[in-house]
RNA sequence: GCCGAGGUGGCGAAAUUGGUAUACGCACUAGUCUUAGGAACUAGCGUCGAAAGACAUGCGAGUUCGAGUCUCGCCCUCGGCACCA
């Protein structure tokens, strides 16, 4: 064996010893409880980046610790291989999407094995391969089943040119990024998941995740997910002057009762304000509006035409949008005052939001002030800060006509009490809000509702690498699902791949003709594919039966296993990604296949691996650039245009410039994801175990954290000082006493603080791992062999040692170092099986040999003595050695007899004198 | 604009949850050993000060024997959402 430490060597050796063992493979047993550690799955892009590395290595993190805690540890990796890049590639470079996406997994399942993951490598599951989409399919025919996957029209982004969709992406600045033509927005048959069937238990089960999940996480769900109480109230329409008007009704998608021909139905929070309504605001796509257009003035048609325009142009989130309407000339009535409102069209007004229709209530609502103040209208204060007068403030540059009810300068958009509202006045705003939607219900024109943020899950696309839709359409039978013992609908081999977004699977006849599933006549297939989404919403209940051809998984298997015990990943997945698998868990719970309503116990979202020092040779050395010293120009996409830095070569300062030899490694640096960092690049310089333990290391896991090469060397020094430390010891070790020997109490002291540094070591560890608090866990390892070093240099120098210190000293050594190689498991397992091995004395590894965390022994971390800080009014002016059972009079005496803090008492009164057990005493004097 | 998180040495960060502020690491400085070092080891390292000591956790107040931690008011940074009626 080596006593010097080649990090390449051992990791080799043990990654090989893992594989042929099978180590890490999991198996359903009874005698230890299990645990389900989960990382989101990578895309297969063909290269690791430091982000992979930061996931997996804290995930690995977990696995160890619940093994090395006695845990049945299942941990499995798989590949979300369906997607655009893929297809991308096939259209740059003309390669099968398949090849390239089967080469890329190979070539990261490569790096992932030399950084050590320990994976149960058996359970791997590939989206993109048939066995695995089949269940996609097979999903999608059950929702089919169940009314949750419908299909409908929606409006997707469309190059009328290319005669293409477009992804929002591609359609940014409403310019299509292939011919620089205008974008519209065009009708397409889509099929949607039915995820607003979950909405209230998506938003209500956070319940029961609330304590295992990061607060931000579910804040940004319920957000996303948006419920908002309030009212639908009916106002009916009537045309103004002669001119006859057809108002249709509203679709199902806008009401939820038949309203008659002439009702507009609005959504509203606020439906205490109602008398102070104006107007009756509709989306310029809204259906009466569609109706009526050719009944509309032609300037009236115009501006209608030019704001739906405007609203299907992709939103560009930065520009304030400018509040733009125009009145229609229809009449809408309040049905509570009987007050006739004008009909106007405005575009701050969204169509797929409420019902389409809002009504203007612009004293007490920031955006309808907007808009009355920009159209002279009317502004009716109907509610009042309570106990308070109304704000009568003038605005100089409007005349007093503009404004014949009260002027306010801004809305109040607080509840209050309710005036100017006829019957309503005087109640308080949450009063009137109850009784009107009762009044409304109990008239039949309106009713307390809710409304939601969140849509259904639109899950075509037109792409061909992805899981197809497994529906036929039929001349005869009409949508037919595909029978189940057709699944998998297969890809073919190939498909014209253009890139303009239309479906590739439309022109492929071989993959588009088929029979109908049910009169057997001559049919077509559906050639849209799923969003890739679907794969990842049900990937890790596939691990726990990959072999499954029958059904996506075994309940009773998944029972064992699910749900995850703990899932890590980006918190970019913070809405999409677990929402969506949240809502299959759900379906899949319906579908009797689970039994519980949440997938993920607990969540932990580690920041973004960011870019930071880069290193780089200048004729052999190796210099670091630090981020704070670059300047980086980007342009308006945010990209980097060029960066400029100044780089401290062992104190002489030297300024880099585009064009430098330096150029490339700033720029990868300064590229927002740390994907210029090659993982592989620091596994060859460093090792896996030095890289792995700096990145746990290095900040909170939650944090960003800065990449900062010179670090990783400050983790392999401290590898290297525990591996020699252990060689150093290895005779000690080998004839180290199984138990501690009887020795006598004076030589004991100086053996026993080693032992109460492993204990007190050994109870950190745990709390710290149990809370996912990675560097402050690698601290505290360092801390101890910090300490482990200085007994070793204390130890060697007691001279002609009896008998009973050697094995005292050795004994006690051995536990030390034992615990330290155990501890160090989750962040350097390849080094940590390596010592195990050699303080052991067999090779067979922790997991064969059942290795299990030392257990932390109360009495043995207690001190002896501990250091009681003592303050004078506050501060600290001396210290007490006292003995941990200290009593309080004990504690007072000492700290008032020290020499240090008679200084500052003698002669003044003691007032007070506080002592805090086991902590501080401070003495109070005036 | 709204919501959320956060501001501690040159840097990444600790702080037993109201009790010794700056653990651990990086960088830096000096020394030892070396042909040499970018290796290893030893020591130092918040600011001011010769020292004693004083002052320090974004700024300003407050509560307390005691505040990085609690309260109030500002300032700044980073994320998320964005006309949600």
């Amino acid at each position: 064996m080596d006593e010097k430490y080649f990090p390449k060597k051992i990791e080799q050796k043990w990654q090989k010893k893992w594989a042929e063992s099978g180590a890490f493979n999991a198996k359903i047993e009874d005698e230890r409880p299990k645990f389900f550690q989960l990382e989101m799955l990578p895309y297969p892009s063909g290269n690791l980046h430091m982000g992979h590395v930061r996931n997996y290595s804290a995930g690995d993190a977990m696995a160890w610790y619940k093994r090395l805690k006695g845990f049945n540890v299942l941990h499995p990796i798989g590949w979300d291989s369906f997607g655009q890049p893929a297809e991308d590639a096939a259209v740059k470079r003309g390669v099968n999407p398949r090849d390239w996406t089967e080469d890329n997994i190979k070539a990261m399942r490569g790096q992932l094995e030399r950084l050590g993951v320990s994976y149960d490598w058996r359970r791997q599951m590939f989206a993109h391969r048939p066995e695995y989409y089949k269940f996609d399919q097979w999903f999608f025919l059950k929702m089919y089943e169940k009314g949750l996957a419908y299909k409908r029209m929606t409006q997707v982004n469309w190059c009328s040119h290319d005669q293409a969709t477009l992804s929002n992406e591609q359609a940014s600045g409403g310019i299509c990024w292939r011919c620089g033509n205008p974008v519209i927005k065009k009708d397409l048959e889509q099929w949607f998941l039915k995820t607003t069937a979950y909405t209230d238990q998506l938003l209500d089960d956070m319940a029961e995740i609330e304590a295992g999940w990061p607060a931000n996480v579910l804040k940004r769900q319920s957000d996303w997910i948006g419920r908002s109480e309030g009212a639908f109230v009916d106002f009916e329409i009537r045309a103004s002057g002669d001119s006859m008007f057809y108002c249709p009704i509203v679709d199902g998608l806008t009401s939820t009762t038949d309203l008659g021909a002439n009702r507009v139905r609005v959504f509203t929070t606020r439906i205490d304000t109602i008398y102070g309504a104006n107007s009756l605001v509709l989306a310029a796509e809204h259906p009466v509006i569609q109706a009526n257009l050719h009944n509309f003035s032609a300037e009236v048609a115009e501006k209608i035409a030019f704001i739906r325009a405007e609203n299907a142009k992709p939103a560009d989130h930065e520009a304030e949008i400018e509040k733009d309407g125009i009145a229609t000339g229809l009449r809408a009535v309040n049905p509570f005052s009987g007050e006739e409102l004008p009909v106007w069209v405005g575009n701050y007004v969204m169509m797929d939001y409420g019902t389409g229709a809002l009504m203007s209530v612009p004293a007490h609502d920031e955006r309808d002030f907007e808009f009355a103040t920009k159209f002279g209208l009317p502004i009716k204060q109907v509610i009042t800060r309570e106990n308070a007068l109304l704000m009568r403030l003038s605005i100089p540059e409007k005349k007093a006509d503009d404004f014949p009810v009260t002027e306010l300068v801004e809305a109040f958009t607080e509840y209050g009490t309710v005036i100017n509202s006829g019957e309503w006045s005087g109640d308080t705003s949450a009063d009137a809000k109850k009784e009107m939607a009762e009044y409304a219900k109990k008239y039949f024109f309106g009713e307390a509702a809710t409304t939601y943020r969140l849509r259904d899950w639109g899950i075509s696309r037109q792409r061909f690498w992805g899981s197809p839709i497994p529906i036929i359409y039929c001349d005869k039978c009409g949508v037919v699902p595909e029978a189940y013992e057709n699944l998998p609908v297969e890809l073919p081999a190939t498909a014209p791949f253009t890139g303009t977004g239309e479906s590739p699977l439309a022109k492929v006849p071989e993959f588009y003709n088929t029979n109908c599933p049910k009169c057997d006549g001559p049919a077509k297939r559906e050639t849209d594919t799923m969003d890739t989404f679907v794969d990842s919403s049900w990937y890790f209940f596939r691990y726990t039966d990959p072999g499954n051809q029958i059904l996506p998984f075994d309940p009773a298997i998944a029972a064992y296993w699910t749900p995850v015990d703990q899932y890590i990943g980006g918190d970019d997945h913070a809405v999409m990604h677990l929402i969506y698998a949240r809502f299959w868990t759900k379906v899949l719970r319906d579908l009797g296949m689970v039994k519980f309503n949440e997938p993920f116990k607990r969540l932990l979202t580690q920041g973004m691996v960011v870019g930071g020092t880069a290193s780089f040779d200048d004729g052999g050395k190796r210099h670091y650039v630090q981020p704070e010293q670059v300047n980086v120009v980007k342009d308006e996409k945010g990209r980097v245009v060029s960066a400029t830095s100044i780089v401290h070569i062992t104190g002489t300062a030297r300024i880099i410039k585009p064009g430098d030899e330096l150029e490339h490694s700033i720029e990868r640096m300064s590229k927002s994801k740390g994907n210029g960092v090659d993982p592989d690049e620091m596994v060859e310089i460093y090792g896996a175990d030095a890289s792995r333990l700096f990145v746990m290391f290095a900040a909170p896991i939650e944090n960003e954290l800065v990449w900062n090469e010179a670090g990783i060397e400050g983790a392999v020094r401290f590898l290297r000082r525990i591996w020699e430390m252990t060689f150093r010891w290895k005779e000690g070790l080998a004839n180290a006493p199984s138990t501690m020997p009887h020795f006598d109490p004076q030589g004991c002291q100086i053996i026993r603080p080693l032992r109460q540094k492993t204990h007190q070591t050994i109870r950190r560890f745990d709390e710290n791992m149990e809370n996912l608090k990675f560097n402050t866990t690698v601290a505290s390892l360092m801390e101890f062999m910090n300490s482990i070093s200085n007994f070793d240099g204390a130890w060697s120098k007691v001279l002609e040692a009896p008998i009973e210190f050697e094995h005292a000293s050795n004994f006690a050594m051995k536990e030390a170092l034992y615990a330290l190689a155990l501890m160090l498991t989750p962040f350097a397992p390849h080094t940590a099986e390596e010592l195990y091995s050699v303080i052991i004395g067999n090779e067979d590894g922790m997991l064969a040999n059942g290795a299990l965390f030392p257990a932390y022994d109360e009495e043995l971390a207690r001190a002896d003595e501990i250091e009681i800080p003592v303050q004078v009014n506050g501060k600290l002016r001396s210290r007490v050695m006292a003995s941990p059972g200290a009593s309080n009079d004990q504690l007072q005496q000492m700290a008032l007899a020290d020499e240090k803090v008679r200084e500052y008492i003698d002669g003044k009164d003691v007032v007070k004198v506080v002592v805090v057990p086991n902590r501080l005493v401070n003495i109070v004097v005036k």
